[in-house]
DNA sequence: GCCTTTATAGTCATAGTGACTCTAAAAGAA
DNA sequence: TTCTTTTAGAGTCACTATGACTATAAAGGC
């Protein structure tokens, strides 16, 4: 059970930390946001984001302090962001020094403004998903495990459309599922089952778009309210793991 | 960025747990394991089995270790069990004395004898699910989390045979469907759809087994190779939350 | 004007599924 | 014994969802 016999100097002390893997879709590429560490061990490599979680914190207030810190975004924006808690990490060894548990968060932006790299991260930079080479600690496990993660969210998830900013076209949202699976995706079978799938999308009234001066205009649309997508879209060929 | 900065003292110290959320389905009902507080707070209250991580373990060694000592199984059988992480909770208040983070698993086992109730748990019991009444700490939380997981899960993979023995039949399968969502399934059409979802059982050769002494004896099937079935063996009406 | 690009409307064949009916093989009751 | 009950398992039918298409519309660039 848990905390029997309490006794202050019983139990063995650990750091918590959140770190956080976020990711936004730029250029029909998907990006993830990266920090450049600027003290030992893994001095220069590149990780992931987060910090320690304060004592009158939650491990999700944390996570989104640390998104709002390390982006430069305000609090405001963060709020209304999508961040998801993956899972917790906890090898012995995953940090040299000290015994530190780690939260990890999944989060999903639209395409945002380069970040300002505050908070105590010296540079951070939004990194093509696959030539971000090799991160410190366990942060490539971790990085892996979102992206799996949100790849199988988008199935039966509205999901795809928090990369997307408030309005936005089919063809943006199918983008989404196009960089995140990393396969190509008939347009109009796309169409059909976003719209035939209830509570996905919602048609916005006056909109339509000109996609990057090239094509016919797009009508634009909003999330809609379900959360869950019956039935879900499936990713061609099958290939899933969990 | 994880542990920037480090001093032993610069970061809070938090007490780190687990907890477990484990089910199986006995007589046809869904049951949990729950044990009985020897300590204050919440003494006398029921509450999910859980303990301390250790120095050097990891928070899933922790799991399995506590799961072997309230249960009373061999570290052998609760090796060979499928166990699997929820999420974190960390609420700064979710435990009165200190602040304290727990990592949840959920633990999916065939039916077994009646818990010895070692190690700390005075008493550990079977306790038939949406009968427990008000459990200590934030579990009643975590236990309705544990509950949907393992329902969406049953929908995309093939974890129900988890709950089974090692040969079963389709109608000990199906009703671990039936109970863990709590509806009747159709059984020619269930039986059609496990056969022909590739990978999710294989039939063993010589068997058939009495159904409780009643009916047609069935054929025997364990586990197959497929870790995800596609297509998903969906809920009926499509209630998920996600 | 034409060409390219993207959006959007359809068509058609097929796989998957829900709702069924029907038969087989066991135990227990009369 | 025969009849009833129970569960396994085979099979049918209609409808939905989907993959693979074709075709048209509306923009910009040339």
């Amino acid at each position: 059970m848990t905390v029997e016999g309490y006794d202050p100097r019983a139990f063995p002390p650990f750091a918590v930390t959140v770190d956080l893997a976020v990711f936004t879709v730029r250029d029909g590429e998907l990006h993830v946001l990266l920090i450049e560490r600027g003290a030992e061990p893994y001095k220069g490599a590149w990780a992931l984001p987060g910090g320690f979680i304060l004592p009158r914190e939650s491990a999700g207030q944390a996570a989104r302090r640390e998104l709002a810190e390390e982006t430069g975004l305000s609090a405001g924006t963060v709020a209304g962001l999508h961040l998801e808690q993956l899972r917790t990490y906890s090898d012995p060894d995953r940090d040299p020094r000290m015994r530190v548990v780690s939260v990890a968060y999944t989060a999903l932006v639209p395409d945002l403004p380069e970040p300002r790299g505050g908070g105590d991260a010296a540079h951070a930079r939004w990194v093509p998903h696959g030539s971000q080479g090799r991160l410190a600690f366990d942060h490539e496990r971790i990085l892996a495990d979102a992206h799996e993660r949100v790849g199988a969210k988008l199935e039966y998830t509205g999901l795809a459309t928090a990369f997307c900013p408030a309005e936005f076209t089919l063809g943006e949202l199918r983008q989404v599922y196009e960089t995140v699976w990393g396969v190509e995706l008939d347009r109009p079978n796309f169409r059909r089952k976003v719209l035939t799938t209830p509570g996905f999308v919602e048609a916005v009234e006056g909109g339509a778009r000109l996609t990057g001066g090239r094509g016919k205009p797009a009508a634009l649309y909003r999330a809609g309210p379900a959360n869950a997508l019956h039935p879900p879209l499936l990713r061609p060929e099958g290939r899933h793991s969990t």
